[in-house]
DNA sequence: CTGAAAGCGCTTACAG
DNA sequence: CTGAAAGCGCTTACAG
């Protein structure tokens, strides 16, 4: 049973008909004869045969293919990103593709934003170069977005975000209050901090530089926190945390636990994205909630029409929510 | 600047060579005149030419492509697994393809063991039809398989990790021991199930059927298994439970310190996988350590080893490794 | 509604 | 070391 695969030419020899009538009965079977589209699907019946994407394609001029550009993989904040985009594509017809910043080459990347590699782009990464993404295939952006680089974003507001965190805080009476910042030059550290900042002066407070405590979005950068905060004077330092990512406020919550200090008695933490676990751990997690799956959702139809020529708006702001769980308290005997 | 992309004809023309000639100096230089393949570079160089892949993957018969079949993508076990597989495919000038076998249909996931879609495959997905999968593509599993499908496997001993697990808990004194299993009819969920029997057996216990909770991997069964022993009778319930899943182990113990009970002290907890966070939960969790980024890497590797014809061993097994953290003690005062 | 023919952009025996 | 030519397997104006 080890034939050659059937081609169209062995289907159109078998039904009697062209290639091009073959053809038009797969696509577009509409244009063709009831009695020849019967023919034709008899003929690819018995021959098994299956349709050559790769030719097709070539044909076409398109690969049938979007690229996901992911900042890190392994990080499972993207999984249900991915998870969304797998959903809108896949039904659509296009395979998904995904890229690794961090693993693939600089040279390798834009590679993929080649159109003989894929019909289109979804840069989940900011630190990409806008200069290199510029007037190649059709992209989004999604979560980060280069800046200066003139594409869809789907985001979230981060501003609205910090304001959400901070506000609640300072309804729980907190006015000492830190902001733990993602890695340097991200976009995000940046929108964060620029919004914890506006919504803390807001209230007539002010954001010091001791305050101010710089991690990468890891858990072990939020360990790394929790050593320089319990360094600090308890009399002075802050009694409230609004962390950019909930990785590193697991990561912090761990490591004053173990040090034998207790949250949110002794400190209340705000986390941001709401990622799946935060919810059952001990205190479970006040956060912000991002729609992972729906951003990851609207990203992919977004760029689908923007394939497709349709108009499309240069900017989706997708909504935050303050998820308000055990790890903060209104300010207590601590300070 | 909007030209048609210069194709292999336009270079050959301006280097005043063959299209023949300005493939072989692209894909193999050496057999090209030192002075030719300089004349076909400054070509390349002015034309700013690219190779149109999907043309080469036509005339090669190949696609460039290898799809990652995943039982859900948004599940963040899986993420790890994927970055390894893209470490690896990537620097070997493939593209990963992400399916993800919940969200797509039978049919479609079919299409991805084409040969015009994908030169081979990596199958995460235990229930996936064997019948369906046979005599296509190239493929490999890794972590769960289909039974009956004559494939290279990468996975970790399950019956070892069980054995390390309830040994673990033997040692602290621990008699009535729980196991929490995964879904139905998934591969791992059986071989864990069994490999927790044989090992109470060995040191003379029997695991009685209410001692047998049944979970499906996810948070949210866990939360309900906390439901389920908590209304056993103290005195006889199990005073320790070995989770088929992390995240499972992390809903119970959110669940039963939600109750006011205290883990490890009214009950000890091992988990499986070693997922990023549970390190870092209070308290922190004595689990199963799956070498994730490993498997994805090996699994990857073995599809290409298997594609380029090379004889390949049927099964990889993958050391696991017991992680004791602080979520399992001595049996205590309960019971 | 159907067919003949050109062509998508490469690669690769074959010959020299 | 290099070129002419065939061909990978489709699709699509064009004509009828």
């Amino acid at each position: 049973m080890k034939h050659e695969r059937p081609k169209i030419s062995d289907v159109a020899r078998i039904a009697g008909v062209s290639t091009a009538t073959v053809s038009r009965a797969i696509s577009s079977p509409d244009r063709v004869s009831v009695e020849t589209r019967a023919a034709v699907q008899a003929a690819i019946d018995s021959t098994g045969y299956r349709l050559n994407h790769a030719a097709r394609n070539l044909r076409r001029r398109r690969t049938g293919g979007i690229v996901a550009l992911v900042p890190n993989l392994a990080n499972p904040f993207f999984s249900q990103i991915l998870s969304g985009i797998a959903s809108v594509l896949g039904p659509a017809g296009y395979n998904l593709l995904v890229a690794d910043t961090e693993t693939a080459g600089a040279d390798s990347l834009l590679d993929y934003a080649e159109p003989s590699r894929a019909d289109g782009l979804i840069v989940l990464d900011g630190r990409l170069s806008a200069d290199a993404l510029r007037g190649r295939v059709p992209l989004v952006e999604a979560c980060e977005w280069v800046p200066g680089l003139a594409a869809p974003r789907i985001r979230i507001d981060n501003l609205a975000a910090a304001e959400l965190a901070i506000g609640h805080l300072h309804d729980l009476g907190h006015r000492r209050i830190g902001h733990v910042t993602g890695p340097r030059g991200n976009v995000l550290t940046e929108s964060r901090l620029t919004g914890t900042r506006a919504a803390l002066a807001a209230r007539h407070l002010v954001l010091t530089d001791d305050a101010i405590y710089s991690g990468d979005f890891s858990i072990e950068s939020g360990q790394a926190v929790a050593d320089t905060w319990l360094g600090q004077p308890a009399t002075s330092r802050p009694t409230a945390l609004f962390f950019a990512s909930d990785a590193m406020a697991c990561g912090f919550i761990g490591e004053v636990q173990h040090r034998g200090l207790s949250v949110p008695r002794d400190v209340s933490v705000v986390g941001f994205d709401d990622i799946e676990l935060v919810a059952h751990i001990s205190p479970p997690l006040t956060t912000i909630r991002q729609p992972r799956t729906d951003i990851g959702r609207r990203a992919a139809e977004r760029l689908l029409a923007k394939i497709v020529g349709d108009p499309v708006d240069e900017d989706t702001i997708l909504p935050v929510e303050l998820v308000v769980r055990a790890s903060t308290c209104r300010v207590g005997r601590t300070g």
